[in-house]
DNA sequence: TGTACATCAGTGAACGCGCGTTCACTGATGTAC
DNA sequence: TGTACATCAGTGAACGCGCGTTCACTGATGTAC
């Protein structure tokens, strides 16, 4: 990658493209900063200073992150109150963007207090709940159960956890099957 | 930690709990074979002289959580399937053993291919397994559930995602009440 | 009871490495007048 | 249209660091006879 310019232009962008085909491919720990900057043709130097530090990288991932899940749930939502609906989406968003989803729970490696990031999850989170029939601790109950049932699922079919399971069968439509047995109605 | 003898005579276990407390204090990246060293009192090449590599010691991690996890299983079974006591068992060992269950789910930390550990794996998998009601296709599904909630409870409530929700109730009754929305009769 | 020998556990020095971060800098861009 | 200046993006050299791994070694232990 040669540049004929001094400025870059589109390097923020390019920097996170770069992590995020490196988490894939390797995992968060085997990121290095200047990974990325080889990866964009530029000085080692530069990623830190688009990002701070190293956190700060992945805190602009988890951000992107939940930004992209809030986006899904919302056009899931514009379609009517389905928390099924929303469970195969999340599902979907993790199979999808499987480093936005790693580094989101893994709270270790990022910003934690970054207000940005705490907006995006509430965005995210509202969205959610707001899904969710009955109100109260009933409610509460019932969200426990979609996103516990929906983040296991989509976490142990990352790590391959499911795949004699799986084998020979869509994810999407087992997984829709298979959260049929949790009962949610009000 | 000062020794009088040349030989440690339980520096393989010294070491693993060394490694338990690390990596629950602050991650298993944070864990470096020369800290462990140091907290044994033993020179820094000892603990690769025990575990070949690091991921050797991780492989160890893995196996003997697995096996932590068949125990636990195998005693409940003992009392009679109940798949639901099964649930609740496996989310109080995620509780209870913390580093062994990130490890047992970071496959980019071990060996995946060690023997022990892939017995130690099945075995826990048999367990489980054995305590599913029906066969085929149909006890597949029901599998996929009751692990996918458990896990996903488990991983959601070790980082902290589920404070709010549980806030003030036992995390434990609270699981056990939550996977009674799941209707894994035959 | 003694001796020879194999095996095992741990040593300590050395290696090369890639990393994150800092810092004074320079080139490019935009804006005010 | 031109000029001065502030701001921003990226540079490149340097730093200090801790790490994993290797290797020839030594001290201790167990076993065979």
């Amino acid at each position: 990658m040669t540049r004929t310019t001094y400025h870059h232009g589109d390097l923020h962008r390019v920097l996170i493209d770069a992590a995020l085909e490196l988490i894939a491919e390797r995992g968060p720990n085997a990121v290095s900063l200047r990974d990325l900057a080889r990866a964009a043709g530029v000085s080692h130097a530069a990623p830190a200073h688009h990002f701070g530090d190293k956190a700060g990288l992945f805190t602009a991932i988890a951000t992107q992150g939940q930004l992209l899940l809030a986006d899904r749930l919302a056009a899931d939502l514009a379609d009517g109150r389905d928390l099924r609906r929303l469970g195969a989406s999340y599902v979907r968003f993790a199979a999808d963007h499987p480093s936005h989803f790693e580094v989101m729970y893994r709270p270790d490696l990022y910003h934690q207090d970054d207000p940005d990031l705490a907006a995006a999850r509430t965005r995210a989170g509202d969205l959610l709940r707001s899904a969710i029939p009955g109100d109260g601790r009933v409610a509460d109950r019932r969200m426990l159960a979609a996103w516990s049932i929906a983040h296991g699922f989509a976490t142990l079919r990352r790590t391959g956890n499911l795949d004699r399971l799986l084998a020979g069968s869509d994810p999407d439509t087992e997984f829709a099957e298979m959260a049929g047995l949790l009962d949610l109605t009000p």
